[in-house]
DNA sequence: AAAAATTGCACAACCGGTTGTGTGTTGTTG
DNA sequence: CAACAACACACAACCGGTTGTGCAATTTTT
């Protein structure tokens, strides 16, 4: 097995008799170069095997055609399909994504933000760890001119471009189809919700929903997970089953609890959605498999995706200094299925 | 909004009237810079904000810990688990992960290759899109000497490394497992598995497990799927039900696809486990979530990617030639829940 | 005390594309 | 046919760390 040096422009300039710097623009059209000698370049670049240095590219001109993402984790669906649509925008201007992970952790989160600006990311995507407090750790891209776009677990006071959903409004309409079918006591499932966030944002129209139609608010039917998970969502379902009454009605601010809600409510013989109606959020795709299915709200993730992407590329190509940084929102909608629908 | 420039080792040699070689070996702690030298530097790096700039290192020593990983999507579990194995490991040794989806396609397979190379990548993790009968476009990562990992979706003919379980016997062991629940008539849900893959390998213990047991092989009772997903699994289920009579076993080759198979059960009366016994594969979240609980074979994916990163790393520090190329076995087993015990 | 070894740092080439500037050649115009 | 524009390509600096080599100063050895 032979150790094969990577093939240079040095290489095929060598070959053809001409300048590096012929090669570099005969590769990319360049119009001071004649169609014969492009031809002939890209023929002997493709016959090399030449695969371009992006680190030499990118060290000259400063700037990569990389976006890096940094997100809590890969594995939750909505962040996926955000994925999803980040690819899928960068690949058609031919960007590649860098994803990296903060697990949810502060200090990590600090760490993959510096890891990306000293791999000279061309923009970035982000979405809050939990933990995440404050931003000081995103200065370093404002600073240098690289377009930051936070998107869903965005922060508040961070002057840069946003892309959500309104959570206010989704846990307001989610709360109204609950008392449309009748409920009278809806609980909530929420999660870190005491930190202002969206969690918090959904719990706000959750009780402005019960406000307006004249329903109390009652302190023992709101419950703060600690986590977003399955097992969590057991106990906190478990904790509102041991009231007396039980709710009639959860709205959970995630569908892995209302899931999670659902199996526990059938495993202690409550009828959904007769005696408990139950709608999630995010449409995830476990709301489609488990029986009864799932009434949800819809989280546009991969059109999130794409939006974020979208807004790095427009600013890549012109980069107007003062442009007022905008908020992107985009549409939910309740998804009606059958664990709330009592006809 | 000031411009900052990027803070370079060139700035903090001017500062302290230092030569950039001296900068650069004291921030890595050399050994023929004094104590004193590195106090300083480091000092003066950390209150000019210095960050390194990632790909002039990687340029000038065409390394760039940085580990390539291309699988066909982030989206299932078990990719994403290979993933977080990946990045726990590689982040012990200060690697950075870039991820890369194949969506299942060889001609974007064939890009993401290429883009990685052109990345200088130090080495690559990847699991073989469905679509892929070829490597060639691996072979340059071979070429020059880029250490290559192949994990679960590997290619037969190919001389590199591997991370892989027996899926021949995973699949023997969930079939006898089956046979010892008293089925009879056990069948087969799986994808792809016409091509050398997998799928095959599951698809034989399956058929061995049954030979050895002494039961016929029917062939209506394998249904090869056309791809992995909840539609496609409820449609081959009701395929199977259509039949008399009915199974009264399945051995599904994932979990999305055997708990279309449960749910599809109960949706037409069939009782699981009672009248039919059904065994998926993966240990997904899913898994522990609908009802019944399934039955599945464990599929060790953060492990796998734990052992995948590590072949990188070791193979980058210790570049011995002419190495052995192996295979990394790693165990599986047999978890029995609700939907195949019979007690 | 002279010779040798060690320490501490500077110099400069290097990695591989990119791009502003310069030069010679061909084509166009009055 | 002179004057000028357009064209096609070459030259060389540049991006920012890295590292082999060299040299002076200091310490150790004999």
């Amino acid at each position: 097995m032979e150790e094969n040096k990577h093939v240079t422009i040095y290489d095929i300039a060598e070959k053809l008799n001409l300048a590096t710097s012929t090669i570099s623009r005969a590769l990319k059209d360049h119009h001071s170069i004649s169609d014969k000698t492009i031809k002939k370049v890209k023929k002997a670049a493709k016959e090399m095997g030449f695969v371009p240095n992006t680190l030499a590219a990118g060290l000259r001109g400063n700037k990569t055609k990389t976006i890096g993402v940094l997100i809590p984790t890969v594995t939750q669906p909505f962040l996926s399909s955000l994925i999803s649509g980040i690819e899928i925008t960068a690949q058609k201007s031919d960007y590649s994504v860098i994803i990296m992970q903060s697990h949810d952790s502060y200090a990590e989160e600090v760490n993959m933000a510096k890891s990306l600006y000293s791999n000279r990311v061309s923009g970035v995507i982000c979405s809050l760890a939990m933990e995440t407090r404050d931003t000081a750790h995103f200065e370093q891209f404002s600073n240098n001119n690289i377009p930051l776009v936070f998107v869903d677990r965005v922060p508040k006071d961070y002057n840069t471009f946003r892309v959500v959903i309104d959570n206010y409004s989704a846990g307001y309409k989610a709360t109204k189809h609950l008392i449309e079918q009748g409920c009278l006591r809806i609980a909530h499932l929420t999660a870190g919700a005491e930190f202002g966030n969206l969690y918090n944002e959904r719990k706000r129209g959750y009780m402005e929903a019960l406000r307006d139609h004249n329903l109390p608010i009652i302190e023992e039917l709101i419950v703060d997970l600690k986590s977003v998970t399955y097992g969590d969502g057991v106990k906190a379902s478990n904790k509102l089953f041991d009231l007396k009454p039980i709710p009639d009605g959860i709205f959970a601010s995630g569908d892995i609890i209302a899931a999670s809600a659902v199996q526990t409510a059938k495993k202690r013989g409550i009828k959904v959605p007769e005696e408990l109606a139950v709608i999630g959020f995010n449409n995830d795709p476990i709301s489609e498999i488990i029986d009864p299915n799932l009434s949800t709200i819809t989280h546009p993730a991969e059109k999130m995706g794409k939006a974020a992407a979208e807004i790095i590329i427009k600013n890549l190509k012109s980069l107007k200094e003062s442009e007022v940084q905008e908020i992107t929102f985009l549409n939910t909608e309740v998804l009606i299925r059958e664990s709330s629908d009592r006809k």
